[in-house]
DNA sequence: ATACGATTTAGTATAAAATATCATTAGTTA
DNA sequence: TAACTAATGATATTTTATACTAAATCGTAT
């Protein structure tokens, strides 16, 4: 029952900032994808939530994510390939990515990492809140298949 | 007549170093995204190339996009969104994206931009040949509309 | 130059991912 | 609780990408 779960309460005042209604189908989708920890899918989302409460719709999942996203409640990932990846914001890392088959990996920031924004060439007017690092390059496996 | 373009025989040896054969289609969806400038979608360069050269057809240059990517003679970027968007390697750049509308923009590298690769986090086995910076941020556009 | 074997392409069909529409339902405010 | 507004579900459709195979083209050795 959604609606009598503890977090609920603290999800209706997320909503409430940023002047969103809170259904139990957006605290649904909300609450899986914090549990997922892969950068999942639309549809990874939807099939994982599904078993259990189907009443959210695919359409619904759709929906609420590119809501949450445009109102940076959750975060749309830029990952290679033709499918949007999301997730809530859990730990700040990078990516590594195989140009060769297209697999991800996170790798988490390093204390001292030394990457800091360049301002000097972000024009003038826009906010910058963050900023995230691709490495291409080839994984260990395509390695050996080459 | 592609084949009678001067920068076929460059072409040619391009192709020939990657034991790729040189043919016009791949040519030709080479030549059209080098000209392209911001970032195009595979139909984006189908559309581009279609008016002058029918002899290419749209199921090819996805499987060229994605062979010379996976040769790394282009590069496949992970723009926001669901489509995928590539680029030919002309000078490298980071990236400007704005969370609210997904608009994305190129930032040229800069001297002394400081970013180095943080060999610590990176997993033995898997070569890192470049990076790319993503900003994350909101546009001027989207600051006012809000 | 020509012919042979190996790649590559075009075309059709199909799958996967995302969006549009609108009547119905649910959430918020007074 | 009632009225108003916003969100959902279902279906249909669009957009993006992939599978498959006969025919054409490319590279190599003659």
């Amino acid at each position: 029952m959604p609606k009598s779960d503890p977090h609920f309460q603290s999800f209706r005042k997320l909503c409430a900032q940023y002047g969103l209604a809170a259904t139990i189908q957006r605290f649904i989708v909300y609450q899986t994808l914090a549990e997922m920890k892969n950068h999942p899918t639309a549809d990874m989302i939807y099939e994982r939530l599904h078993p259990e409460h189907q009443t959210v719709s695919r359409m619904s999942v759709y929906r609420i994510l590119d809501t949450f996203s445009r109102h940076r409640i959750i975060r749309r990932l830029n990952h290679p390939g033709s499918v949007t990846h999301y997730d809530a914001f859990m730990e700040p890392h990078h990516h590594l990515i195989c140009v060769q088959c297209g697999e991800v990996w996170d790798i988490s920031r390093m204390e001292g990492e030394n990457f800091h924004i360049p301002t000097g060439n972000i024009p003038d007017g826009f906010q910058v809140l963050d900023l995230t690092v691709d490495f291409q390059g080839i994984c260990p496996n395509c390695l050996a298949e080459s």
